[in-house]
DNA sequence: CTACGGATGCCCT
DNA sequence: GGGCATCCGTAGA
């Protein structure tokens, strides 16, 4: 449609087209933008652009294109199940667009957003980069140079690590991918409102997104909260997107039994 | 391509 | 002490 930008990597193989969304001034997400119940708000983030301003100035931008819901008191999935409070979780109960950053695993991070609802809120599952790939590269690599081994358990010859290489769709296509390309962490961005952060916004879309392109989903990784919840469909992504981290062909197919034959 | 195991630290019971 | 909204490398088809 608009112009397109190829962005070059320092790895000769890593290229990517970017729109003209790097050069235009979008509208940033206000709070009444969050106030909405969970469904909807994962729905509509996809599409949305998410930027974040480093502590050096640097920008990073990607379009957010799969999310995943958890509902709150009902939702045998939640972290809220039952109304269960801690000081963990505190964020999802905060007012819509609060941001609940938790570890998990014991090393990664997932980023999400408070809706409307008792305890709802929106994990950000996968991002397509579009603005800063090189930082979120050098963010991913370092993080394997402050492992300084693979997961392996063997340690990594510096040389190996700094030929590591990283394909656009392979930076953000996760949850915790993304929080570490974007550099987002429990110190930096945990119960900010992204309405009101200078850090962390969202911006408005531009791509047309509508039923018609979002895939709905089964979760990722909640089999133990049973059958019944982990198999709703709660999770959304946007059609077609090589960033999205897992794809339902089962669900694609039912949605758009031609296109896919 | 899929399947599987290990890393790792903190929260919560 | 159990378990975790994950990721990655290896093995095998």
């Amino acid at each position: 449609m608009n112009e397109e930008l190829i962005f070059k990597n320092s790895n000769d193989d890593f290229e990517t087209t970017c729109s003209s969304i790097y050069f235009t001034k979008l509208k940033r997400l206000t709070e009444d933008y969050f106030n909405v119940s969970c469904i909807d708000l994962a729905k509509n983030l996809l599409g949305t652009i998410l930027v974040r301003q480093l502590s050096d100035g640097t920008i990073l931008k990607g379009k957010i294109v799969e999310t995943e819901c958890y509902l709150g008191s009902e939702d045998k999935a939640s972290q809220s199940y039952n109304g269960k409070k801690t000081p963990r979780n505190e964020p999802m109960f905060m007012k819509p667009g609060t941001l609940y950053v938790y570890m998990t695993y014991g090393m990664y991070y997932c980023i999400n957003i408070s809706s409307q609802g008792e305890g709802a809120a929106v994990l950000l599952r996968s991002v397509e980069p579009l603005v800063g790939l090189d930082k979120m590269i050098e963010n991913r690599c370092q993080y394997h140079v402050k492992r300084k081994r693979n997961f392996a358990g063997e340690k990594i010859p510096q040389s190996r690590i700094s030929r590591r290489k990283f394909k656009p769709h392979e930076l953000c296509n996760g949850p915790s991918k993304l929080c570490i390309s974007f550099d987002i962490n429990i110190e930096n961005c945990n119960k900010k409102n992204v309405s009101d952060f200078s850090d962390l916004w969202l911006e408005e879309r531009m791509d047309q997104i509508n039923e018609s392109n979002i895939i709905s989903s089964t979760r990722i990784g909640i089999e133990s909260a049973g059958t019944e919840w982990a198999s709703k469909l709660l999770r959304f992504y946007i059609y077609e997107n090589k960033n999205v981290s897992i794809k339902d062909r089962e669900r694609e197919l039912l949605r758009n039994p031609i296109r896919n034959k």
